[in-house]
DNA sequence: GCATTACCCTGAAAGC
DNA sequence: TGCTTTCAGGGTAATG
């Protein structure tokens, strides 16, 4: 399940390895993944050179010349993985792109629950997906400041809110779970009812969470890997996510799980308030 | 305008 | 053993 500091691991590999190389083909494999992959996509990214590699929120965004970007979001399941030698493509590969120097990118995603576009625009922030994302929970501009009045004008439960991208971009429902625990917040409060002081802790425990888990190249269960095909380390650090019925670190509390919006959330009812 | 729910998808695990 | 059902969750369209 890639999240940001997912994404932040597969964007810094990748940087070592793509920029500078030319596009010299893409293969599909037909089937559509969120939603179809646009006809103009291959012709859209073939004969152009790979300058930067970005990440907005859990977007990956490839920085193209002439003037162009190419977008990956992985969804749930989504890989991608470098090839420097040729040989076969595993199952669930929907997208093969081949450079001009022989090496090649795969993207697998056997839930299709990803995104593969690419847009000719100037900006990045022409590109709808880009634009409508929230605040990055690692820039300087995220603070209490800049969130405590918007969590005094929503009603929503703080777990949806930490999930909402057009909010605050990156977080899903592994780092959010461990975000509340740190700031000992219960995951069904209502945002209205945030304290300035649990707001602090809010935005320290965001910050916390997310770099601790790029400092560990993302959390591993059964999908993850970055581009070489290694697993994350992060899993190792997470203290509710998936404990349920665990003693809590702190008080030794059994961690509890309940649905939220179609997703679990993990907590503990005697740190969590 | 905002909040909530249903849906897409497939492999793994649980249940029978 | 083998089949069926349930569950996981990111993003978004539909609904309230």
């Amino acid at each position: 399940m890639p999240e940001m500091p997912e994404i932040e691991t597969l964007a810094r590999k990748l940087r070592s390895v793509l920029i500078g190389k030319r596009v010299a083909g893409v293969r599909l494999s037909g089937l559509p993944l969120r939603r179809p992959i646009d006809d103009q996509f291959p012709a859209k990214l073939r004969g152009r050179t790979i300058r930067q590699i970005l990440r907005r929120g859990k977007y990956l965004v490839l920085k193209l010349e002439p003037q162009a970007f190419w977008i990956i979001h992985l969804g749930m399941s989504g890989k991608i993985l470098y090839h420097a030698a040729a040989g076969e493509c595993a199952n669930h590969t929907h997208a093969v792109f081949h450079f001009s120097d022989s090496t090649r990118l795969e993207y697998r995603d056997f839930r299709r629950f990803g995104l593969l576009a690419a847009y000719e625009v100037r900006r990045i922030n022409e590109i709808p997906e880009i634009n409508s994302l929230g605040i990055d929970p690692l820039s300087p501009m995220f603070c209490r400041k800049w969130l405590f009045p918007l969590l005094q004008k929503s009603r929503q439960d703080v777990k949806s809110f930490l999930l909402d991208q057009h909010k605050i971009a990156g977080l899903g429902n592994i780092y959010a779970c461990e975000v509340l625990f740190l700031a000992r917040i219960k995951p069904t409060r209502r945002c209205y009812t945030l304290t300035p002081l649990e707001t602090v802790r809010l935005v320290h425990a965001i910050r916390d969470v997310l770099r601790l888990a790029i400092r560990h190249r993302g959390t591993s269960f059964s999908d993850f890997m970055d581009s070489d095909g290694n697993p994350g380390e992060n899993q190792n650090n997470l203290r509710v996510f998936q404990r349920e019925g665990k003693n809590c670190v702190r008080c030794r509390a059994p961690i509890q799980r309940m649905k939220q919006g179609n997703r679990s959330s993990f907590f503990c009812s005697h740190c969590q308030r």
